[in-house]
DNA sequence: ACTTTTGTTAACCATTTGGTTAAACCATGA
DNA sequence: TCATGGTTTAACCAAATGGTTAACAAAAGT
């Protein structure tokens, strides 16, 4: 069947991603993965030679797709509030369009972290800009008020990223006091991020 | 050994948290749990039929741990600002003294929601006040000022639960910026929660 | 045609893992 | 002292699981 050649592993690619995301390197089994791409479970292994490459192919492309949508920070010809808002903007629409991304990688990131520093050495090593460091320089150069990058840049992920991780939670605190929280409130989130950033970043504030 | 009887259960449960929140349900072993706590399998399966029934009594510990500390949000007698910055440091304090609870809980939650919805509604319901029904209150008495009280809840749970959850990307993305994030941090981070609400609850900001 | 390479499978293997069993251990009360 | 009953262990078991092998199928090259 020279039909799948190369379908055959995209298939799998996706199936991995999927059982992956869902019950995380130690959950999977390479059956469900197997069975969820409709083939041998030898064939996993003729593809991706074990376990933990296959996971590797997944999670690395994960990783590559999510910074380079963040590579907005480092481009110099905008504001850095603008970029900051636009960072917000795309962080929230990447993990809205990949909800368990976020918890996936956490999950995985806080068992192996080893893994983790080498793939975003590898991925970020040539990149000058951070969120960071264009931070940083803003504070200096007077172009932002001054404040802590560190704490900045963890409250604002904070904002926009723990909604989707602790979806369940949320889910459940909403359930239990008949509101109701749909997926569909991610404007509502950003306007709240955008607030944040405004009241932190603007100088007229102060 | 009549020394241990009380104790033995207890050095389980201790071990059982120990391993199941560095490796969650799936990821952990009877015989780590076993080793952690320095006794053999079976003893495991003595005290605690079997591996779920003893994940739930740590998990359910945990829970009602967590609960208890935040009855704070009810007290009547204080102004609702006030609940809700206490509320904050709880919140924040329990999460340094636990720092994996909170990884811990969503990871669980999110493979098993079945079970979280029955421990919660079993713990909660005695409860006539959760943060989001105070919010609600407090709007419509105009103690607050009109904002959306889950999207405020979202942002504040935001704050102080994901610099915990995603410490270890926070340590990655440090690093690879050379900036050190300690864990002695926690008070900067619960000022800058206390600026978000006051930016958000007091009514002097209008 | 036929040989080689690539793709795919069923059957199998070694190890791990949750769980069981039967026997030993030990404090205590008769 | 010795019987009793709660506590602890070594040895074992069955199922699950990651991984391998050998054989087969389908293209592709010759």
């Amino acid at each position: 069947m020279k039909l799948k050649d190369q379908n055959t592993e995209a298939t799998i690619l996706e199936s991995a991603k999927l059982i992956f995301m869902e019950k995380g390197l130690y959950g999977a089994r390479m059956q469900d993965i197997a069975n969820q791409a409709g083939i041998n479970k030898a064939l996993l292994h003729y593809y991706f030679r074990n376990k933990e490459r296959l996971f590797d192919e997944v999670f690395g492309g994960a990783l590559a797709r999510y910074f380079q949508n963040m590579e907005i920070i480092s481009d110099e010809s905008l504001p850095i509030i603008d970029r900051v808002l636009t960072y917000s903007n795309r962080f929230v629409y990447f993990l809205a369009e990949y909800p368990q991304m976020s918890i996936f990688l956490i999950k995985e990131i806080s068992s192996n972290q080893a893994l983790f520093h080498l793939k975003v050495q590898g991925i970020k090593k040539d990149k000058k800009y951070s969120l960071l460091n264009v931070l940083k320089e803003g504070v200096e150069k007077g172009e932002l008020p001054v404040i802590d990058p560190v704490v900045f840049l963890m409250n604002l992920h904070s904002l926009c990223a723990y909604p989707f991780v602790a979806a369940p939670i949320f889910h459940a605190i909403c359930q239990g006091s008949g509101v109701q929280w749909t997926d569909a409130n991610h404007e509502k989130l950003l306007q709240s991020i955008h607030e944040f950033i405004h009241f932190k970043l603007s100088k007229s504030h102060l």
